[in-house]
DNA sequence: ATTATTTTATTACAACTGTTATATTAATTC
DNA sequence: GAATTAATATAACAGTTGTAATAAAATAAT
């Protein structure tokens, strides 16, 4: 186990600082490390008991790193629920290639769903933080400003469907986008809690028939 | 301000005993009391704000009120999502008053929203439960449970409706079921998170005609 | 190479936490 | 009405928390 290199040893903490950088950009992506770190916490022990302490100790270092990037806790935590937004909206918008028509719709429904790792990680944290944002004003409205964006997202493309003629004129969209946006929520919260028992049911591509079938019953 | 009769200071903390009734019941009833006194400081300060101190103080009382009705903080946070979970099973049984056919499944998915502040209250609560299981595995197990006997009460529904033919032959009554589940935890998720938002757009009248489609579209 | 800046460590503090033990008061039982 | 039990109060405990001040170390800038 042991090397005849002592460096092996001090490879274990990776010094940013090493790799020369913009001071701006190694600030911030230090503070993406400190978020991470949270995360890892707040999966494996619940994001009440996130301390600062527990941060850093998943960092293997003192609690001013943390205090050192983050005005207060406070700060701390909104930056945490940002970056999760943060993730949750460009890895959507990554996966949605197409530029137009129903296929378009499929791909955004599909890809909000947390069928990976990745997704399934960051879906967990936002699901703490609702539970968390109980109680606290700030927090609520961070989750209303992010869940209204959505709706005027997809309002937006059942709009231009509608014109074109690819789903029913009945349709009110109001209803259909709150609908599709309840349904990903409703999915991906039950992902998160039971992700065994819908690993075992539901394969990815079976939770894209099922999104196909929703979205053509709207033809 | 002051009334002659100094009894009626003393009427301000109502005491229990004043009403003659066996013992195990007064002791049941006083939990719940410093059950209920939970959900108010849960929905004003947050789930890990709620300390048996806030509990005692939202009570008139000290901490040993609480400590004398549970072993423990464990003890009284899981009876606190129990009773949660009983509560919401409840009123959901009893708006169900049709006993067979495809209008006794609108009533159940309708009766499962929070449409009124009784069930706002209680979605809330249960939000706040859902974000603080992460990390936690016995109350991640409570939710998996409850999830999976709703489940199992959908699914037994859509049997005997697609055994009578009042649904398609062809649905997958275990995707369906999820789905309806889903949406049931979406639409409760969105309303908990953006309650002004619902009750502009959103009267229950509306998720009224809202479920009926959703259910007819399974026809 | 020296200085300045950034990053990390150490320490201390007051507030809050769950828990426990003990005392006091109220209610019930006999 | 005395004895027993239940309900509430008080106080102390050790542990944890966020925050702040200060010191040391590492890096960058000059």
């Amino acid at each position: 186990m042991s090397s005849p290199r002592q460096a092996a040893d001090q490879s274990r903490k990776i010094r940013l600082h090493e790799v020369h950088l913009p001071k701006q950009i190694k600030h911030d992506a230090r503070r993406i490390e400190v978020t991470k770190a949270a995360w890892r916490v707040i999966m494996r022990d619940g994001l009440d008991r996130t301390s600062i302490r527990a941060i850093a100790h998943e960092l293997n270092l003192t609690t001013s790193v943390v205090t050192h990037y983050f005005r207060d806790k406070d700060a701390l935590m909104a930056f945490i629920l940002e970056t999760i937004n943060d993730h949750l909206d460009t890895r959507q918008q990554r996966s949605v290639t197409t530029q137009t028509g129903i296929e378009r719709l499929e791909q955004t429904i599909l890809s909000a769903l947390p069928l990976d790792e990745k997704g399934q990680t960051e879906w967990t944290i936002w699901v703490a933080f609702v539970g968390f944002a109980i109680g606290r004003e700030s927090l609520l409205e961070a989750h209303r400003r992010r869940s209204r964006q959505n709706f005027l997202s997809i309002a937006a493309q059942l709009e231009v469907l509608q014109k074109q003629g690819s789903i029913r004129q009945d349709l009110d969209i109001l209803i259909e986008a709150k609908t599709i946006l309840a349904l990903i929520d409703g999915f991906g919260l039950n992902l998160v809690l039971d992700q065994e028992q819908f690993a075992r049911d539901f394969s990815p591509e079976k939770f894209a028939v099922i999104t196909r079938n929703y979205v053509r019953g709207l033809t």
